[in-house]
DNA sequence: GGAGCATTCTGGTCTATACCAACTGCACGA
DNA sequence: TCGTGCAGTTGGTATAGACCAGAATGCTCC
């Protein structure tokens, strides 16, 4: 699957891209129309898309829907070993961070849940779902599910903030572990919508369970990014 | 971007998916070609090639140039932290690993090697390109740089192993520490090429970083796998 | 000045068609 | 038996046109 430049669409590409390198476009800011862009080109609307998917898939640009199509701003760096909660951290690295409670409710537990916190199934537990922006555009959502038997009461306190101080300082539960697990996906149907993308737009799918020093699960979350939103860096000694 | 189950190209792909998810189709088979899945459906094929690009976004089919859809394998699980090379480990999931060496030169240190080894701009290093493959399918392309001075005429041994068990067994360099980044990416120009994908098909880019006791970088290594190939987890404690 | 509404613009979806290049399989011949 | 080459099939690229729904804009009226 060579690519020789005779393709149009990825001279398009280059095109685009040069121009974003060399300044024409900040990030943040809007590129033309696609139908500006199919005039100025010399090609078919069709072409130039398929020019703004590649850069899309490749984290150089992004699009509102029905918007426009605007250039990338550079991803912030996830390092779970030292995560210590969204709006900190994102702050540290100059940016803007919100979180939105999306929805926060009592559940309980079934087979997975109740297998994941040592709990029997029916188990209360709280669920809660958040979507995290920096800088003003939606990266992430997440879906956190506590036991409610550790923290009761934890729904009703402000949870735009950091859930992982709310759990220390109110009920005293500090993390001592982590495991995250990572995975490239799609971004399909809630997510999508959650998140205000197309629906099949590349992401990260990132699981983390946190235990307390007694090695009980905390809190389970599942988190779906943009793929263009994060870098993940991990420094570890080999076992 | 609500999804209303009115959109066609969606109905296209919940009916592919689902005649996968039934087994009608098993991993490793081909799909019936675009233009039968047209047919089928009583569409035009480019709302068939749109389902399927969702599917292949989501990590359920994959293409192989000019010949056709295909059921994609199982990823592989990837820790970092018990990472002890990819032959080993693949196989311990009970797939078929293989390795090609694509070049092995040696080059001389340009800046950015030289910070990160350590070492004066110009000294000597060797440069392995490997393509690795998981039951026949190519799913990841490595470039690998190690410190000459360190490891001398390691690129006349076969490198087609572990590399890691070469560096332990010929040059009792052992890795103590690890340092991995991992970004979602687009795999574009060569990165496609070599791995015989469509440029800007969405992947896993991961840098790794190898140290040994002393803290000397033994080995630089840059990846670029199939985002369909694998799941990483880390399991860590917060420090 | 602000709220509400209509128009315009934008990307999103879909159709139909055409041609190309790479792959596949088969038939033929050495 | 084993290549070799041809023909058919497949996905890849590109065109042109159409319509829709949501976003943005600007206008009007209160």
């Amino acid at each position: 699957m060579q690519q020789p430049d005779s393709l149009q669409y990825l001279g398009v590409r280059d095109d685009i891209a040069a121009r974003i390198a060399g300044g024409a476009f900040k990030p943040g800011e809007r590129l033309p129309s696609e139908r500006q862009l199919q005039a100025g080109g010399g090609v078919a609307r069709g072409t130039v898309r398929e020019a703004l998917f590649q850069l899309e898939a490749e984290g150089v640009i992004y699009r509102k829907d029905r918007s426009g199509w605007y250039v990338s701003p550079p991803p912030v760096v996830y390092d779970p070993t030292r995560w210590e909660g969204f709006m900190s951290y994102v702050e540290a690295q100059g940016r803007r961070p919100e979180t939105e409670t999306l929805s926060k409710v009592e559940i309980v537990a079934d087979d997975m849940l109740a297998q994941i916190f040592s709990r029997p199934v029916g188990a209360p537990m709280y669920w809660i779902r958040r979507r995290r922006l920096i800088d003003g555009r939606a990266v992430l959502i997440e879906s956190i599910i506590v036991d409610a038997a550790r923290a009761p009461g934890l729904i009703d306190h402000d949870l735009n903030g950091s859930l992982t101080s709310v759990l220390k300082s109110v009920y005293g539960i500090g993390v001592a572990r982590n495991k995250v697990d990572m995975r490239p996906c799609a971004l399909t149907r809630d997510e999508a919508e959650a998140l205000r993308v197309k629906s099949g737009l590349p992401g990260l799918s990132l699981v983390r369970t946190c235990y307390d020093a007694q090695g009980h699960v905390v809190e389970f979350d599942r988190e779906y990014w943009r793929h263009d939103a994060l870098t993940v860096s991990v420094d570890i000694r080999v076992r």
